[in-house]
DNA sequence: GTGTAGACTAAGGTCGACA
DNA sequence: ATGTCGACCTTAGTCTACA
């Protein structure tokens, strides 16, 4: 499992719990709708500017987001 | 503080008390020595699979490189 | 409210060379 | 062993539009 694949489970679980649509989220951390969209469906990884704003606009440390990540790579394990 | 300037110096503090050179960190997470070097300096931010690349081959959780930056971010506050 | 597509600009990342 | 420079290619991130 690639690692912009994980981090786009880790993001949309973070963002539905959290309540916030993609476009709240997008004009929130100042990036582009369709870009979170695709970032979700694991079609582009987010540069480490774009995992600070995105976790800041989820009340979410960055460090976890990674972690979660981290973790549902292990999870799908093939390294 | 910018957060590649944070990051540049968490990576370097975490690179260098594990004493590894830029050279051999390149090598080990298959980046280009020049990129590394810019990173350290805060000239370049790195995406997600970079972070994750480079904190395997140090050994460190990613999770605890984004956290050391933004421990320093914190530190040098200036939101 | 979300996915996708195309076209675009900015920045990520490589490579060879020299101090 | 590291910084820098120039040229290069790839991808992050924007924007408009439509289902």
């Amino acid at each position: 499992m690639k690692p912009e694949t994980a981090f786009g489970l880790a993001l949309k679980t973070a963002r539905s719990s959290k309540g916030f649509t993609q476009e709240q989220l997008a004009l929130n951390s100042n990036l582009d709708r369709t870009f979170i969209s695709m970032l979700e469906r694991g079609q582009r990884q987010p540069s480490l500017t774009s995992i600070l704003s995105i976790s800041e606009s989820l009340n979410i440390p960055a460090y976890e987001l990674i972690r979660q990540t981290m973790e549902i790579m292990d999870k799908n394990n093939k390294s």
